[in-house]
RNA sequence: GGACGGUUAGCUCAGUUGGUAGAGCGUCUCGGUGACAUCGAGAAGGCCACAGGUUCAAAUCCUGUACCGUCCACCA
């Protein structure tokens, strides 16, 4: 596509140009870093996105005009389990897939697919005018994530914090992965809830197929009907031959729910899995990794769960196993990815122990450390965090950081003859005859390290050490870590934001950002998410060609709100984006006028030199209104420069509070209703005395707007002769009180 | 079962510390005037979910109810 043409396009590339994106840490302002949420590696960007990138860029821009030094960092996420689900429909469509090519091939693909996807992240970026400092762009794949997750991985293995061993995980049978409880949905389903017997009980289940796997039968300790049942074994018949099951006692089991008896299936329920550890009893397993049954099943192995249960209840019917059968209402587990029926079995998996990582959490979010805006949100982050499991972190993909845990088998001449395995933990390979670990680490387990993997830790950091001392060990880290502000959805608070907050805190002891700011999800009219599956979803990209990437910027922005929703349709939308494309309008007329219809110069004496004083402050402009004698003239230049004084003070004190959607507001209402409709209308009786603050006030309309509409006011800005070099290097204009 | 959020004009939503309800779009009436019809002037339209309470005064604070939504939880 030959973009060249696009004036915004040539906006930015003269702003990259010009390196007015670059943060330096050599400079002798005060930082302001802003951290972009690294977008997920699979496909194009949506709405949330852009409202997301807006935000970013505004805040940046205003930190920027405000004298600061700021650095907003770029990057993608490698987002393990979603790539590969991506990528293998990818592979599908050349009839390809892992199997085929083998761990090595695969992976050569996976970045080249990577690239491809990548591109088009980073156009939209471009597109949506973000002032990112590309220079410092991070992938969470590339060398220096690499070694911080290395370190990361390091130094909790040291102090024991990581474990290895079968436990019952959540598991995707079609990601072929284990999964954090956090990547668990829940689905409302209709079932139905089969009452079986089992020896001389009868207990009720909406799986029965997992019967094959049951290894007790478990009632309430208080219930009096089945006291005498306690303790007692019995034959039962699981229709894969018979098995002895005991009947015991536990306290989690509901004596009103169904008979009161429960099934007890430990290698796949969870619930199960815990009453079998405290009474001893052994594990089968029935569910492979494939969602399909085992050979325990008999002859409904190899059959899918589903389709087993289908296939068993003839049978049960038959052999009066099955006495009753009711409709049931209950939360399927699914998986968050791919939607389909997670199921809990034992595998083989790293765990992370995070009690200590939690408690350092918990007690930042207590000190009051982190400003959250929403503020409800440090009381539900930390209710998670005092709730947390150990972390489940490793995963059974390709794609990601591999476990960097080599083996090396050595046989050893032992009485009983057994082999001993060597185990060591490295990033590269410690030589030959080491394997290293076949599985990844969780994607969260890098993205949690982000804030510090970013500017390049752990190199030349001291930890532990104040900032103040930091200086001159990493002026990069010192500079721009803790991160001013980080943006967030809200529906990956845990995932995301919670980790980052322990990780930071566990390595540096201080927090990863002072201020996190959550935006609200945008729906459609029905209040549901927008998903690809829904077909929902609106593209940013159609709103920016149809108003403009600055009037989609505004329409953004109006639902910028903290923690709250919005509901939106491609209609509302487009209401907005031609409200503020019309304002864009508006203001090119008005600059028109100020600056392209302005009477002859000759007229207007000292005009220009007050407008390159301008900037600083009021004493211009008072000089200006003196030298007009007219009474009417001197109360209408009085009323808009109080207006305009106003109007700085409030967008001023809205944006450092990050409450965007009513900066934009004051902005709007300033510039259109008092500028245009007032003043401009009244100066036309007396144009070239007005014209010095036509000028002044345009100009600082402009900048008050440039966070928000970049393009257009760095266009019109072009038009001064008496100017910077950018927009982007003027001066935020104080209020005096 | 817990926790939290929402309920304001036809639609989508604002409403800082309590002081006679706001925006955009839509609707209606005027207006081609030298910045702007991608516009301007004006208008209609709200017992701010419901019921109590605090207060001189409540959309705004407190209590409860209803409906909607989100998150969390080991309901087989």
């Amino acid at each position: 596509m030959e973009q060249d043409l696009n004036p915004e396009t040539k906006i930015y590339g003269f702003w990259e140009k010009e390196n007015l994106f670059r943060a330096d840490p050599a400079s002798s302002k005060k930082s302001y870093s802003v951290l972009i949420p690294p977008p997920n590696l699979t496909g194009e960007l949506h709405l949330g996105h852009a409202m997301q990138h807006s935000i970013l860029d505004a805040v940046a821009r205003f930190r920027r005009l405000s004298g600061f030094d700021v650095l907003l960092l770029p990057g993608v996420d490698h987002a393990g389990i979603q790539f590969e689900a991506t990528f293998d429909k990818e592979l599908k469509k050349d009839s390809l897939s892992k199997e085929k090519l083998g761990r090595e091939e695969w992976l050569k693909s996976a970045w080249e697919f990577k690239e491809k996807i990548y591109k088009s992240v980073s156009a939209s970026w471009r597109m949506m005018g973000l002032s990112a400092d590309w220079s410092r762009e991070v992938f969470t794949l590339d060398e220096g994530p690499r070694r911080a997750v290395f370190e990361q991985f390091k130094t909790y293995w040291e102090k024991g914090m990581i474990y290895k061993g079968p436990y019952i995980v959540q598991w995707c049978p079609k990601c072929k992965t284990a999964i954090e409880d956090v990547e668990v949905e829940y689905e409302e389903r209709e079932e139905k809830l089969y009452y079986l017997k089992y020896g001389p009980l009868t207990l009720a289940t909406v799986r029965p197929e997992t019967k094959f796997g049951d290894t007790a039968m478990a009632v309430n300790p208080k219930d009096k009907r089945y006291r005498e049942y306690v303790g007692k074994e019995f034959e039962i018949e699981t229709l894969a031959g018979k098995r002895k099951m005991k009947v015991i006692a536990d306290d989690v089991v509901d004596p009103k729910f169904g008979t009161g008896v429960i099934k007890v299936t430990p290698g796949h329920d969870f619930n199960d899995y815990e009453i079998g550890k405290r009474h001893n009893l052994p594990i089968l397993q029935v569910i492979n990794k494939s969602g399909r049954l085992t050979e325990l099943a008999g002859k409904y192995a190899g059959m899918k769960l589903e389709e087993a249960r289908q296939a068993m209840i003839p049978e049960l019917r038959e052999r009066g196993i099955l006495v009753k059968e009711e409709d049931y209402v209950h939360n399927v587990a699914v998986c968050e990815r791919c939607k389909s029926v997670v199921e809990p079995l034992i595998s083989e998996e790293w765990f992370l122990k995070v009690s200590e990582l939690a408690d350092g959490a918990v007690k930042v979010i207590d000190d009051g450390k982190i400003k959250f805006l929403p503020k409800n949100y440090a009381k539900i982050l930390k209710d998670w965090l005092l709730n947390i499991h150990d972390w489940c972190i490793s995963r059974s993909l390709w794609w990601g950081h591999r476990i960097p845990v080599w083996y090396r088998v050595t046989e050893v001449q032992r009485a009983n003859g057994t082999k001993s395995i060597e185990v060591k933990v490295s990033l590269d390979s410690p030589g030959a005859g080491w394997v290293q670990d076949e599985q990844v680490l969780d994607t969260w387990f890098s993205s949690g390290l982000w804030p510090l993997s970013t500017l390049g830790w752990p190199f030349d950091f001291a930890q532990g050490k104040p900032s103040s001392e930091r200086a001159s060990l990493d002026p990069e880290l010192a500079k721009y870590f803790p991160w001013d502000f980080e943006i967030s959805a809200p529906e990956i608070k845990y995932l995301w934001i919670a980790r980052m907050i322990m990780i930071a805190n566990y390595f540096t002891g201080e927090v990863p950002f002072k201020a996190m700011f959550f935006h609200g999800m945008l729906r459609d009219l029905q209040g549901r998410k927008f998903s690809k599956s829904l077909g929902n979803g609106i593209d940013p990209m159609y709103l920016i060609a149809k108003w403009g990437v600055d009037a989609t910027r505004m329409a953004l922005y109006t639902y910028s709100i903290p923690g709250r929703d919005g509901r939106v349709s491609r209609e509302i939308l487009d209401e907005r984006g031609k409200n503020f494309r019309n304002f864009a309008t508006k203001i090119r007329n008005i600059a028109r006028f100020v600056l392209e219809l302005k009477p002859d110069s000759a007229h207007l004496g000292g005009v220009h030199s007050h407008s390159a004083k301008a900037t600083q402050g009021e004493s211009a402009t008072s000089e200006v209104l003196r030298s007009d004698s007219s009474e009417v003239a001197d109360a209408d230049n009085k009323w808009i420069k109080e207006e305009l004084e106003k109007t700085i003070k409030k967008v001023t004190n809205h944006l450092e509070k990050v409450g965007l959607h009513l900066a934009t507001e004051e902005i709007y209402e300033f510039i259109w209703h008092k500028f245009a409709d007032v003043y401009i209308e009244k100066s036309k009786r007396r144009r070239e005395n007005a014209q010095p603050v036509l000028e002044y006030v345009l100009k600082t309309c402009l900048i008050l707007l440039h966070p928000f509409m970049p393009f257009l006011t760095e266009e019109i800005y072009q038009k001064f002769t008496k100017r910077k070099k950018s927009i982007m290097l003027e001066e935020w204009p104080s209020a005096e009180d």
